[in-house]
DNA sequence: TATTAAATTTAGCTTAGTCTAATAAAATTA
DNA sequence: TAATTTTATTAGACTAAGCTAAATTTAATA
């Protein structure tokens, strides 16, 4: 049970999450598509799953669709989970959907465990957690 | 009243973020100084100072501390705004002062202005007003 | 099936942002 | 003030991540 987790860079945790979303909703993550989905172009594509490869996170077969390995999949799963949380956050503070989406994007890559921990607390638990805590610190004070 | 506003790179955003932080709390922004609170080296810091002249958002006499030109003190002081509004949300959600001001300092470079101003909202208001806004998307849907 | 079109890969260039090592200037101190 | 230490700059290497152009392979179609 070893702890492969190299630390991806922003854009290879794009180009890896793309490749699930991709394999989750055509069965198969094309070169031209993910170039596409990500607004970069093929070459880019290229260089990036060669070095998803060489970490292990992918296979592919030469001028073939790009498969996940188990390792691959996880960290996938992991980026698209953060996804879903931050844009779901986004939209329940009131920012609209597209917007919501974009924002995610970036913040997946960046947030800490310890501040997403906090908004799925704050998902699960909504507003009254806050006020809680609030009311929670207040007590607290009031016994010193 | 042209509009010069250049789009930043996060890091140059840094840097002129730090030299405004620095001379807020010391009166001078000095390589040396703007290299360790950034975790660079002085290099570093040398080159984007040199980027940040050309952009005509700072000044520099050889050898001394950098200083802002007006576009830049103005363009500084947004990041800054933005990272003061960011941890400030962070903390209010329950996160640690430390990462708060970590994460903030990620964020402060990528968020779109909507999710900026639903953010400031959200500190004005405090919940009552994610509260509030699902009372009135719940009596529109009523309403139809 | 032979040709054409589309997709993928390779080769190589560019930029941004970091670094180390070496040089130059300024400040400190003996 | 001369020597030393500190600070800043310059020169140049390296990496990541993008690009274009060209070559290669696969797929489509005439």
């Amino acid at each position: 049970m070893e702890n492969n987790h190299v630390k991806l860079s922003q854009s290879l945790e794009d180009y890896l999450e793309m490749v699930h979303m991709l394999r989750l909703a055509n069965g198969i993550a094309r070169v031209k598509d993910i170039a596409a989905a990500l607004s970069v172009k093929m070459p880019s594509v290229a260089k990036a799953i060669l070095e998803l490869k060489k970490l292990g996170l992918v296979t592919q077969e030469p001028y073939s669709g790009v498969e996940l390995t188990e390792e691959g999949r996880k960290a996938a799963a992991d980026v698209l989970n953060r996804h879903i949380l931050l844009k779901g956050f986004l939209i329940r503070l009131g920012v609209s959907e597209a917007i919501a989406d974009k924002d995610a994007c970036c913040m997946e890559h960046i947030l800490s465990a310890e501040t997403l921990s906090v908004i799925e607390d704050f998902m699960k638990k909504g507003n009254e957690g806050i006020v809680a805590k609030k009311a929670n610190a207040l007590k607290a004070k009031k016994g010193k």
